[in-house]
DNA sequence: TCTATTGGTTGGAGCGCTCCAATGCTGTAA
DNA sequence: TTACAGCATTGGAGCGCTCCAACCAATAGA
């Protein structure tokens, strides 16, 4: 349980512990001989550098610490790959940590992180106020995703959600929709953008907005849904702020007797893996998660090594990914003389792009 | 950009860098005068202590290694969440790496996460070959969730699958199922122990076994679903290796014209937030995923604390949870004379249980 | 009175490493 | 020969902290 040190390493291999760091370091600075015996040693000890102690003399880190506001939800992970992908390029390693959407554990989650000293830290989509996001960025660079700030020591990785919600808006409205609702996620975040997107993009139509009140979970896009039909004030389509929020949405249509999209038509946001299953085959909007992720690494890294000072703001341009649960509105259907069965075709489920799903 | 250091507070405080130390962590001995006086210049000058060097000289961590080999999985979250309870309570902070299910980049990320150093590591179903892990465990204390081994210095965490699997075959046959099919998961991790379920509960309820080759995600289950019916060996009940599998199969399934559960059940594994949402209403097996957690990070810490030397090998119980995908079989349905009415009803998706999915 | 005892406080050594100035070595020019 | 590179190598200081033995009152016991 005693793991060796450099100073073993020099002993064995009959240098000093100086040589031992050259050689780890990767120094050209070593004769081919010392070097070898010197890995020899370290290989037949089963040595490896100790990054705490190494990071302490040095007083500098190859580390990016990361906070993943919440592990439950895939859009991180894929962020998380192409930050690791950049980190790891560049030889900087990554150390992640979450904040379960708690603003109090995700403050905990924060100090630990900054107890470890990192080169940089990435915060994905964090709860925690704009203080502390500012206290942080005193001490080391800091990059949010998903998140925007006006401190100008603090980069940003953002999606467009207006243009997002209008991308949704146009193709909704290009297949004969025009009483089109959009279920909003009220406080969450670039819920406003998202609305607001969708708010100009029905108006630029000459159309009347109609947003209804909602939040980023499945059971929430059902109550909209049941509110609606309450209400009788159903549309023929509905936006929803997110992909769980549209798949809820969905299960209440179907529970009310409706199907998608022959009655109503559905577009979700974020293209999660659940959107890309065949079984839900929804009509989303896409963002470039492992874009985000490696933009957000290559802004730290500029930071950290100091080549820039100005803030970068990436604000990110979504795609529309057309899948099953979008179709002609039943009217317009009628209207323009079209056959139920060419309807029925635009609603089958694609094939689903995501192979690799587990 | 530059943290202060004990020596600061020292020095702002009037008093000794060792008497720093103990405000820091908290000593009794020492009084309050001095302490609030500690305390206040710490305040004042943005203190805190640095994790790396107190490591370094207590030759002691409190921090705790977690490798997720796959972030995409909503799976490994749950179990982090019940880690982070427990050690959190304990005064342990967690760090996380992730493997992205590639052994090269687990391995790496093995390697990262010992350079830290940590009291203990877990290890969420890794990929790595059981040499590496037992290289690891010569340092440190470790533990396996979802991954056995006969280490004895290495917990395990698992679930019984031949249980789960037991419990999805019963569950089938109660509802008068004879021909059921397992579409399992190949080599990957626990459906050995599931298949081997499945084949013994078949065969305690006098049943023929058919196991049909598939893997742990959704085009797969598919896959299996399209092959067995242009084999014309399609059951009355399906038992998949895995939730996605589950899923991708009732979107074959459907596409084929069969309806879900009326033609054919559909049982998945492991209770994924995809299976609670209302439109998938997936009947599925539930493994106390945070207990998993709780119960790694606890034996973990016994043995950081050396409360324990044999090794602990915990087998949780699965449960089975009945939702929308599975009903009588349309054979025993008109044989027993029940009304079609009465077999939907078992159809119908119950309330999503999940309210919290984002 | 002197000696323990106790509670609070301190300086110094050292954790495993990096960095730097200094030290040997060659080999080559003066 | 001496001088001076240039290269490979080394000892020592120090990163921010913990730990320990020592220390210093102040009080208690003999």
């Amino acid at each position: 349980m005693v793991r060796p040190t450099m100073e073993d390493v020099a002993l064995k291999a009959g240098v000093s512990r100086a040589l031992v760091s050259l050689v780890m370091r990767g120094s050209p600075k070593v004769s081919e001989m010392r070097r070898s015996a010197v890995l020899k040693a370290a290989e037949e000890l089963g040595y490896s550098p100790h990054a705490m102690a190494r990071s302490l003399a040095s007083r500098t880190s190859t580390v990016l610490g990361v906070m993943v506001s919440d592990l439950h939800n895939a859009f991180f992970a894929e962020v998380v790959d192409g930050i690791d992908e950049v980190a790891r390029d560049q030889g900087f390693d990554i150390i992640i940590n979450t904040g379960g959407r708690s603003p109090a554990r995700e403050r905990r989650a924060l100090e630990s992180l900054l107890s470890f000293r990192p080169a940089g830290l990435i915060l994905l989509s964090p709860v925690v106020p704009a203080t502390a996001i500012g206290k942080a960025a005193e001490q080391l660079p800091v990059v949010l995703v998903a998140r925007s700030s006006r401190v100008s020591s603090v980069d940003t990785v953002n999606d467009d959600g207006e243009v997002g919600a209008r991308l949704a808006v146009d193709h909704l409205v290009s297949l004969g929709h025009r009483r089109i609702a959009h279920l909003d996620g009220g406080e969450g975040t670039q819920a406003g953008p998202r609305r607001r997107g969708y708010v100009a993009a029905m108006e630029a139509h000459g159309l009347v907005p109609q947003v209804v009140s909602s939040e980023y979970t499945d059971a929430a896009g059902a109550r909209a849904i049941r509110s609606l039909i309450a209400d009788d004030a159903l549309p023929t389509a509905i936006l929803s702020c997110n992909d769980f929020n549209a798949v809820g949405a969905i299960s209440a249509l179907e529970d009310a007797g409706l199907r998608v999209p022959a009655d109503v038509s559905v577009v979700g946001y974020d293209n999660t893996s659940l959107a890309a299953l065949r079984h839900v085959s929804l009509t989303t909007i896409d963002q470039p998660r492992a874009e985000f992720g490696r933009l957000a690494a290559d802004a730290l890294l500029q930071r950290v090594r100091e080549e820039r000072a100005e803030p970068v703001r990436h604000l990110l341009t979504p795609s529309l990914v057309v899948r099953g649960t979008t179709a002609p509105p039943a009217t317009s259907r009628r209207s323009s003389g079209r056959l139920p069965g060419e309807a029925a075709g635009a609603a089958k489920p694609r094939p689903n792009e995501h192979g690799g799903l587990r």
